[in-house]
DNA sequence: CAATAGTGGATACCTTCACTTTCCAATATG
DNA sequence: CATATTGGAAAGTGAAGGTATCCACTATTG
């Protein structure tokens, strides 16, 4: 097919695809003349991922070229599957370069060890976790129930579910599950998460007693 | 104080502020004459809060604003507090516009379902969540382990902990609680469960064997 | 086989967002 | 009184993510 069918067939506009074909995020279709080119079903496909990339997960363009590269061309071993994966879709620069200094990464590195768990000590992710924690910390409200170790416990139990479904017999398979199944079930977590809140709310206001007031 | 020592004590150039105070985000300081106010302890909270939002958050100035405004001035119900929560923090538009149209609610309603849930049926949690089950589908990968049922019961424990620390006996802390912690929480979740991956990684390639190959 | 429409490719432009800069007249302050 | 600050308005900025416009070329189709 055609640029302007494979528009069609994706609802991408023509322009955008361009863009994306720029930036690298889609390969260059099959060139039949110097001024033509043919696509194919792997095109839609790829379009297909790319707005799921750039729409429910919200990661950058440049996010997403990162998480595609990896995808197109994984690393040799499975070691690597995972990193490769994170670091591909961290926010900002990505290679281990420190925003603005380090405040105080020493809540995360606690909460970490307090569960228990073996992690990458110079990782985005502590990072993060760190300005995350200090942003509880500035609205000042409570943590938990059960503390921030019971959240982590239950959250583990999530990645467990989550990497059991990574193949362990060929590499380019498990980096494409663990890649786009760290990216793509975030939006998943974070609506679920909202949705269950509904029902625990809805429990605990609704059945049992209404505080004091209608409406 | 005056702006400016507001400005170094928050670590927010002079002309944010004034930006924050147009948005509506900061309130006024108190007008001591024409040209001049003082601002409060309370300003340097706000402006960290505010900080919170706009950074680890992830809010639009916006959708800050709104909540900000939520917590400013509360719903007179418990049963509106989280749905006040929501809708303020809800990406684009807030009040129940489709975003375009509505391809397919129905897997996420499934699901919903499924979980035994009760959840607001025009909630823009549901279409989000469908979005993102689009996105997962257009990502070609698998669902996670014992599948999204077995994820949303991991993710309604998060829930119910969460909202066991609102407090029932006032509104306005409530509101407070729920609308911060809902959003404040998010990049909390997001980072722990990344470190949680790095964990369960390294127990299934490192300890136990690594599959087959070098580099 | 000429007229028309559709291409790939390059470049310029547009819109939104979150700030920054610049001005200003009116105070504060030394 | 001279200088520095202030609140406030308005214009400007830079990054991000597209769009729009051109253009020299095919690829049809009548």
């Amino acid at each position: 097919m055609r640029i302007s069918e494979l528009s069609r067939r994706s609802d991408v506009p023509v322009a955008t695809i361009k863009y994306y074909l720029r930036e690298g995020l889609l390969p260059p279709g099959e060139r039949t003349s110097a001024t033509q080119a043919v696509y194919s079903e792997a095109h839609v496909d790829r379009l297909e991922l790319i707005r799921a990339l750039l729409g429910p997960a919200r990661l950058s363009v440049e996010a997403a070229g990162r998480v595609l590269g990896v995808i197109d061309d994984p690393p040799e071993t499975f070691l690597d599957v995972l990193g490769a994966a994170q670091t591909a879709t961290a926010p900002t620069g990505a290679s281990g370069a420190a925003a603005d200094e380090d405040p105080d990464l020493d809540p995360a590195r606690e909460l970490v060890a307090e569960l228990g768990w073996t992690v990458d000590p110079g990782s985005v992710e502590l990072t993060q976790l760190a300005s995350a924690l200090r942003a509880v910390e500035a609205g000042g409200i409570d943590v938990v129930d059960g503390g921030l170790a019971r959240y982590g416990r239950t959250v583990h139990d999530l990645a467990e579910a989550e990497l059991a479904t990574v193949p362990t017999d060929e590499v380019s398979r498990a980096v494409r599950q663990s890649v786009l199944g760290t990216v793509l079930l975030e939006p998943v977590l974070l609506s679920l998460r909202r949705l269950a809140q509904q029902d625990v709310a809805g429990r605990l206001f609704t059945d049992e007693e209404r505080p004091d007031q209608a409406d």
